[in-house]
DNA sequence: GCCAAGCTTGACGTTTACGTAAACGGGACC
DNA sequence: GGTCCCGTTTACGTAAACGTCAAGCTTGGC
C-alpha cells in the first residue's frame, strides 16, 4: 500500500472531483479537449500526481478568464519543453502577451473592488442610522481564512 | 451646437462602438438583456453619458469575468439606490461577496503572472545562450504607455 | 445469483454572448 | 431617381463548456 502523500498516490475520477469540486463529465470533457491524458486500468480511468497538477493549472486558467483551448496551448507549449528554439521563442512571445492581459484584468479588478468597497462603505453608514438590526456583519475571517488554508475555493459563480 | 465635452453630449450606436470596440450587435444584445436603455430619436438609438457609463461598467465587469446577467443585477441595484433598507441589506451583502469573489481572482492573478514571468525568465536564458537572434526584445514601453493613456486595450482575446 | 454502486461511452440538450443574414426605412449625394 | 450608408427589427446560426440522459460493463456485498 503506497504513502498516499507521495507522488506515486492514484486517484479516481471521484477522487478528484471532490477535491476539486467539479464534475465526472468535467474531467471527461477536458480530456476530449486534450488537456488531461489519465491512464486506464481497463477501462477506468487512473489520474497521478502529474494529471493533478495539470488540473490545478487547468483550474485556475480558468478562474483568471482563459478558455480551456487557450489553457491547452499553454500546457502544450510547457510539454514541448526544448523541443526547438524557434518553439521556444514562440512560447516567450505568448508568455509575455499572457502576462500583459492578465496585469491589464488585475487593473479591472483593483477598480472593481475599489468601486465595490466604497459602495459598502456608502452602505454602511446608511443602514447603521436607519436600520442597525439590518446590518450584515462582516465575514467570519475565522472561516474565510481556513477555507483558504484548505485550499477550498467556494467563492465561484 | 452643443460642447462635446459635457455631459449633455449624445452618441449614435457607431460612436459608442467605435470608442469602445463593441459591435453594434452587442450594444443592442445588451439592452436586449435590460443592461442598457438609451433615448429614441424616431427608430434610432441615442445614447447620453450615463448610457455611457453604464456601458463602461458593462465592459469592465465582462473584463473581469462576470456575465451579463450577473452584472445587470448589481447594475439593478445601483439602481434601486435607497428605495428601502431591505434592499440596501441584501446589495450590501451582494457587494461583500463579490469583493472575497474577485480577491480571490487577483491571487490566482497573481499566481498565475508569477509562474509566467518565472517562465520567461528562464526561457530568456536559454534563448540567450543558443539563439540570441530570436530572442524577442521585451514590449516598447512607450508603445504600452499611450495605449493605457489612450483608454485603448487591444490585448484581449 | 443478483442487485446496487461506480465506472464507461455515446449522443443529444442547454446556456451565454453574441455573429450573420434578410428585409426594410430614411437621408445625402450625384 | 438611383445608390450608398447608416440605422432598424426579426430570426436563425454558432462556439464554448459542460449537463443530462441512455445503455452497458464490473465489482463487492448479501
Amino acid at each position: 500500500m503506497p504513502d498516499l502523500r507521495r507522488p506515486e498516490r492514484t486517484y479516481t475520477i471521484r477522487q478528484l472531483c471532490i477535491e476539486f469540486k467539479v464534475t465526472p463529465r468535467a474531467l471527461r470533457f477536458y480530456e476530449d479537449k486534450g488537456l488531461l491524458s489519465p491512464a486506464r486500468e481497463g477501462l477506468n480511468r487512473v489520474y497521478n500526481y502529474r494529471d493533478r497538477a495539470r488540473l490545478t493549472l487547468i483550474l485556475r486558467g480558468k478562474r483568471v478568464g482563459l478558455s480551456l483551448s487557450e489553457i491547452r496551448e499553454i500546457l502544450d507549449l510547457y510539454k514541448l519543453g526544448d523541443d526547438g528554439a524557434a518553439q521556444q521563442a514562440k512560447m516567450l512571445r505568448k508568455f509575455r502577451e499572457r502576462i500583459v492581459t492578465l496585469e491589464a484584468q488585475r487593473e479591472d479588478i483593483d477598480h472593481a473592488i475599489g468601486e465595490l468597497r466604497e459602495a459598502c462603505e456608502s452602505l454602511e453608514k446608511q443602514l447603521a442610522g436607519n436600520h442597525p438590526d439590518l446590518l450584515p456583519k462582516a465575514e467570519n475571517y475565522d472561516q474565510v481564512l481556513r477555507a483558504r488554508l484548505d485550499g477550498v475555493h467556494e467563492f465561484a459563480k
